[in-house]
DNA sequence: TCTGGGGTCCTAGGACCC
DNA sequence: TCTGGGGTCCTAGGACCC
């Protein structure tokens, strides 16, 4: 049968739910109306554009550029910091509203998601109408606007809602794709990145259409399983379905640019235990154990390195990770070229429930995890600071390490 | 005066086993 | 003793999403 779904992006995410907040403050002022962005802080030296108005986007500043450049494009600029805290209510408030409309809803990412609307027509209308008052129910109690993309597969909805912006509802139907999406350039294709739009320009391809109408095969030779996905894509071809089930993780990961370039080994080793104690307190929350520790390090030129290890047990002790960070950050790093920022991954999860036995093997670990324990329930009651390793006392790389959780993003339908 | 952060998937090469 | 082929695992690096 065939199937409504809908893709619902907020417009400039980060930047309107600041924007809505603001409002509220003295003076009133909406980042919308001027050329602003969201940025991370220069002083930490994460001065990047996480959002930008569409004031500022006319001027040429993207998101991902640095402040820096954003600000030679427009000297006046006004920047805000992120409030993730604020991102995350305002995301869950979102999907709330969505949620309403339909039971099949699924969290695409902070600002996105997808909506099945298949039988929800005798609640609320043809897709276009339901459409159009989701959009009304969110623009009047939440105070931002969104996109919405109408179609028969996912794939198809989310390019319709990055046609014409903001505040815009947009059909692409399958037999709408020849006129509506095969004009557009080989850049707008979901999964087309800039390595893939590089290669496909070298051999011609600059839209849409032109993919959609070269033999897969030639695609499959030329990049291998990706060229076969983005040619099915071309084609509107995308069989996956909207999802309510959370997908466990496959890897936790949490990385850092440092307050500045490290030479020292016992400095890097003090930041890479702070980003232990992230990680594992997420690890254990998930009810998981590791068995796989990367350390990523990214050298003060840019560029980047990573080892990783596997273990032969499963893990879930911030000492037991950080003995494995120790061993990779010697073999990754001599201590030569400064370092600017360290990444620790932990992967091959497993549930906790399955082998909760096989961990207890020494007493050692089982003292790690006993304090581990004790010290994630106390941070749950009291917030994350009420207990300090006293090697990280007083340290503010820790505490703002510690401070919130980034929202990650999907790259898979 | 440089370019953040979190997550998934793919690939190529090498090791190792039978 | 001049040496195949398949399977699996591990590792490093790179692609993509915003």
């Amino acid at each position: 049968m065939e199937r409504t779904i809908f893709h619902i992006d907020a417009n400039s995410e980060f930047l309107s739910w600041s924007a809505v907040k603001l409002l509220n403050e003295w003076p009133p002022i909406d980042l919308r109306s001027v050329p602003s962005v969201v940025g991370g802080s220069e002083q930490s030296r994460k001065g990047i554009v996480l959002a930008s108005s569409i004031p500022a986007k006319q001027l040429g500043i993207k998101t991902g550029e640095t402040l820096y450049s954003a600000r030679l494009k427009c000297p006046e600029l006004i920047v805000v910091p992120p409030d993730f805290e604020l991102y995350e209510d305002m995301s869950a408030k979102f999907f709330k509203i969505c949620n309403s409309f339909s039971p099949l809803v699924q969290k695409f990412s902070i600002d996105e998601l997808f909506l099945d609307y298949t039988n929800m027509e005798p609640h609320f209308g043809p897709p276009l109408e339901g459409a159009k008052k989701i959009s009304e129910k969110i623009k009047s109690e939440l105070g931002f606007t969104v996109n919405i993309g109408i179609s028969t597969n996912k794939l198809l909805a989310k390019m319709a809602s990055d046609f014409e912006k903001p505040d815009k509802i947009h059909t692409l139907y399958p037999d709408e794709i020849k006129e509506k999406m095969w004009p557009l350039p080989i850049g707008n294709l979901f999964m087309v990145g800039r390595q893939t739009k590089k290669k496909l320009l070298d051999i011609g391809i600059d839209t849409i259409g032109k993919l959609a109408n070269c033999d897969i095969e030639i695609m499959k030779k030329y990049l291998k399983s990706h060229g076969e996905l983005i040619h099915k894509y071309a084609n509107g071809i995308d069989a996956s379905l909207v999802t309510t089930e959370k997908e466990p993780y496959k890897s936790i990961s949490n990385g850092s640019t440092l307050p500045r370039d490290i030479s020292d080994k016992g400095e890097l080793l003090k930041y890479a235990l702070s980003l232990c104690e992230k990680v594992c307190s997420r690890l254990r929350k998930e009810g998981v154990s590791a068995s796989v520790v990367d350390v990523g390090i990214r050298f003060k030129d840019l560029s980047y390195c990573s080892h990783q290890k596997k273990l032969l047990k499963y893990i879930y002790s911030t000492n037991d990770v950080y003995s494995a960070v120790k061993d990779l950050v010697n073999e990754l790093w001599s201590g030569e070229t400064p370092v600017r920022a360290i990444t620790i991954g932990l992967s091959d999860l497993v549930s906790n429930e399955y082998q909760q036995y096989s961990f207890f093997d020494d007493d050692k670990s089982k003292k790690y995890e006993k304090i581990d324990g004790v010290v994630d329930e106390l941070r749950e009651k009291y917030g994350f600071h009420c207990i300090t390793r006293a090697s990280l006392v007083d340290d503010k790389f820790h505490k703002n390490v510690l401070k919130y959780q980034n929202p990650s993003m999907k790259s898979y339908l």
